[in-house]
DNA sequence: GTCTATATTATGATAGAC
DNA sequence: GTCTATCATAATATAGAC
């Protein structure tokens, strides 16, 4: 055994990338005590570290918030797009599209909730030049996502699949319905994906469906 | 003119209570900037005044919170209990309380996303025992006015009205995207009742009647 | 009741050792 | 890369004048 690979101990398996590891301890703290109520001291206890490690990977807190925010958007994107790029009705894709986002509620609720609740929480006024810039960029990040599921209701419209006055209204009540799954949702213990494909599929029915009984 | 009536002058006319006044005051500011954010010279500022007059009134920022949550909730359960007391059938009610819910959305809408986006950001965790017990009933008042809609749920159910496969599920489905008004809402100039009436019927047909078109 | 200080504490951020 | 100070600032809350 001369040549050797380095020995890797049974602690290092997990830590992918230090600063994922940041960023997962940042995007739990902002879910449970909400942006500001959380110190950079939370974000480094939270690690079981200090400070110096959080701003060896962040310049700032802002800049962190940031991150957490745009990771939560690429999630929320990378499960739509497939879906929406399968093709189908409007209404099948409508229910696609619906189903991955819950999901992405459920799975990544630590980084959703920060991106759920935290937007407009974030001060605009006051804010230095750059971080407006930031803003308005991680808000068209949003806008972007929004109109994937407007055209989907406007597809739908038009295949006779769906039915709404409104596609922007319709588009605003469905992803306030599956946004507030955050709020009310936590995993079970022993809970498997089954259970919250099956969970999530629940929620989307419930929602596309409606809640009248058919005459 | 020997026996006069006190003299009012035309600034006296509007302030009702100085109390009410520093609350709505916090309840703008909690909206705009999220509790944290806020800091008690805020509230003051915004009432043009300093932080003196703001803790005359009320103990301490916590406390102040306590008594935007509280009012926004009074105001909810207000708008609902006619509604559920003037009977119908279970569609008739849920159409009914979705519909003054979501108008308390429009209306109040600093303290009800004050309520909304508040509850679980503050710290539960850290807070004094007082303020735990506070916590703890605030959160008692938001369970008795979900049981609510979960009841209208059931009798919607077994009166046939009403077709969902969980109440509990369909409460906070519902709930969910009539809170999430107060996110995207704001008021246009110029705007009457009569156009909030109009948008909040929109916003009820669209959820309960889901989105998906009849066969 | 409202104001003007002021005490106290917490927090964002940095510098420099290891 | 991470830690241990440490600084500077901002915010809660109070005391006492008016």
């Amino acid at each position: 055994m001369s040549v050797t690979a380095p020995e890797i101990a049974a602690s290092d398996i997990v830590p992918l990338d230090r600063r994922e590891e940041v960023l997962a301890a940042a995007a739990e703290c902002f879910m449970r005590r909400g942006y500001e109520q959380t110190s950079m001291d939370d974000v480094a206890e939270a690690l079981g570290a200090t400070k110096g490690r959080v701003y060896h990977h962040f310049r700032s807190k802002p800049e962190l918030f940031f991150q957490v925010y745009r990771r939560a958007m690429d999630i929320l994107m990378q499960a739509c797009e497939p879906v929406v790029a399968q093709g189908g009705s409007g209404e099948q894709r409508l229910h696609g599209m619906a189903k991955a986002h819950t999901l992405c509620m459920m799975e990544t609720r630590t980084f959703q909730r920060t991106l759920t609740m935290g937007v407009d929480l974030y001060r605009f006024g006051e804010t230095s030049p750059e971080h407006k810039a930031v803003l308005e960029e991680l808000m068209g990040l949003r806008f972007v996502y929004e109109d994937l599921f407007r055209h989907t209701f406007e597809a739908g419209i038009a295949d006779g699949t769906l039915a709404v006055p409104d596609p922007s209204l319709a588009m605003r009540t469905l992803l306030g319905a599956l946004n507030w799954v955050t709020v009310w949702y936590s995993p079970r213990p022993g809970e498997t994906r089954r259970h919250r494909e099956q969970l999530a599929e629940e929620i989307v029915e419930t929602v596309l469906g409606g809640y009248r009984a058919r005459r």
